[in-house]
RNA sequence: GCCCCCAUCGUCUAGUCUGGUCUAGGACACGGGCCUUUCAAGCCCGCGGCAGGGGUUCGAAUCCCCUUGGGGGUACCA
């Protein structure tokens, strides 16, 4: 069987993280098949469209390596204002892959489907519907279309305004064989007569979805489970016009930490907010490949690259038990990623963040990238986020604030012994040659020996008179890209203070 | 309300289909230790779970039923 797959995001908004990880299963079992991972538009909502989310969905997928077969071409996004359509432009032989450029389709199977007798047109005002369901609430019965339209001596006339509905069975029971958790009963009394065709013309998602699959001849429909219960509708619209139905694979959905809906409060939640802070597409894609899936018996590792979750991943194995997405974990993973980036890789990643702090000028100066590839090694076992790089190495770009007397006077030492240790400090570095951290260490340990102080108060003293801060990368390193100079003002306006506020204890 | 789904450490999960090898394994987080100039990283140790109740069986995390809990659906939204 050819496997041809889909993720047909509606341009109302980015999706959601847990939305993307069930794209990421659907582009898994494509590649793992040879299939084809098919993007399309669904932009039957006409109220909520916002088509500037149609190349910010397109970014985030390609930036996460989620790159498509088929899908919008040029023309069609020019025709919907994207603009530089030209770089998302993919095309198929199945286009085109906006909806709203299919509406005759829609318009032609939904006009067979009142032939054949499996669809009615209906003109209840929304007012009637509104009232209706109020009666229904109140006397605690179900609430669904009563069916009004449905069987009239005189049909809604087609010239006049009206929606298309579902003739759905009154009787009988409609099973969804799902690929993943079984098969599903639902009875045909409890399913509404839903709308196909909107009084605007265009068809809701529940006909636009079938005849898209069907045309485009997907196999799988890989999606979240709240779609499961809408389920049947689509298995009769199927039936009606003797198409084949696909196989449905519903996967659990992703809950935030707290067990409710992920949402913004959590953290975040796009794309667009996983790549602003900082985290590794190939992590994203590790941690959310795992998330709801595991290899199995016999496997502990957790660390996967992109060809082997191609080569392992199972559709059938996914969980059918709603996760719960946890940043602590995927910091974990973030951070394995950045350790094994060789360290020129890392300077370009880490480059827009240091710029986007101000700490680093856009584009980067020539001069600048040996300080930064100095720096990469200090850090790159510290991270967890790209962003943090701004934290951890600021004191390195920008002035400092000289630290407050009780940092820069150690416990068990006075302030008069502390400015001697730091003076001593001082005329050391100022005469080692060449300045590196190789140079700087062996004669700073010498002299703790020979001042009669512990390493600790000597380095601890030093670190904070040096960066204005408790934590720092190692202190060596640090120093040498420092330079001699900036370490040596530092520690004079260090020493100034411990002299002033020595004497003013006194 | 009604319908559907789900249920193993705090979290992600292995084990469930094909009951015994499970005194339930791993990872994250957490606690402790080692290393160490700080913070990390690394290594070692620890904490911690089959939601509850009934069955079936010689034997149940695994099969059945009920309860409870969680999630989803119930639109001229997808």
């Amino acid at each position: 069987m050819n496997v041809r797959v889909r993720f047909a995001p509606s341009p109302t908004g980015e999706p959601h993280i847990g939305n993307i990880r069930t794209v990421v299963f659907n582009w898994l079992f494509a590649r793992q098949n040879d299939g084809q991972f098919i993007l399309r538009i669904e932009d039957t909502d006409r109220e909520r469209y916002r088509p500037e989310t149609i190349p910010v969905i397109m970014d985030g997928l390609r930036w996460l390596g989620l790159d498509w077969d088929e899908g919008p071409s040029q023309k069609a996004l020019e025709q919907s204002g994207v603009e530089n359509a030209r770089m998302y432009a993919v095309g198929g032989p199945h286009g085109p892959y906006i909806q709203s450029e299919r509406l005759e389709m829609y318009r032609q199977v939904a006009e067979e489907l009142i032939e054949r007798g499996w669809a009615y047109r209906c003109n209840c005002t929304p007012e009637r519907l509104a009232r209706m369901r109020e009666l229904q609430r109140a006397a605690g019965e179900q609430v669904m279309y009563d069916r009004h339209c449905r069987d009239l001596a005189i049909p809604v006339s087609p010239d006049q305004p009206h929606v298309v509905r579902l003739r759905v069975p009154l009787a009988g029971e409609t099973v969804v064989h799902d690929a993943i958790r079984g098969d599903v009963t639902f009875d045909n009394g409890l399913i509404d007569d839903q709308i196909l065709v909107k009084t605007d013309g265009y068809p809701t998602y529940h006909l636009a979805v079938v005849v898209d699959d069907h045309y485009m001849e997907i196999s799988h429909v890989i999606r979240g489970d709240d779609w499961i219960s809408s389920t049947p509708k689509r298995i009769f619209i199927y039936r009606a016009m003797d198409w084949e139905v696909p196989i449905y694979c519903h996967v659990p959905l992703v809950n935030g930490p707290d067990g409710q809906k992920l949402s913004k409060r959590h953290g975040a939640t796009s794309i667009t907010e996983f790549h602003e802070q900082g985290y590794l597409p190939e992590a994203l894609f590790n941690f959310l490949a795992l998330l709801g899936w595991s290899p199995g018996e016999g496997e502990e590792r957790e660390i996967f690259s992109r060809d082997e979750l191609i080569e392992r991943f199972d559709l059938f194995r996914v969980s059918t038990a709603p996760a719960t997405f946890s940043y602590d974990k995927l910091n974990w993973m973030n951070g394995v990623y950045i350790r094994e980036l060789p360290e020129e890789e890392l300077v370009e990643r880490l480059l827009p963040f240091w710029q986007r702090a101000g700490l680093v000028p856009d584009p980067c100066p020539k001069e600048m990238r040996p300080k930064l590839q100095r720096i990469v090694p200090l850090i790159q076992e510290r991270l967890k986020r790209l962003d943090e790089v701004a934290e951890w190495t600021a004191f390195m770009f920008v002035q400092i604030e000289t630290p407050p007397l009780e940092r820069l006077v150690p416990k068990g030492m006075t302030p008069e012994e502390s400015a001697e240790m730091l003076q001593a400090t001082r005329d050391l570095l100022a005469e080692i040659e060449p300045f590196e951290a190789v140079t700087i260490e062996q004669p700073l340990r010498d002299l703790t020996e020979e001042l009669g102080v512990s390493v600790g108060q000597l380095l601890g003293t030093l670190r904070w008179a040096t960066t204005n801060q408790k934590a720092t990368p190692p202190l060596f390193g640090t120093l040498a890209v420092l330079g001699r100079e900036r370490v040596l003002r530092r520690l004079d306006a260090a020493i100034e203070r411990v002299e002033e506020g020595g004497q003013g204890m006194l």
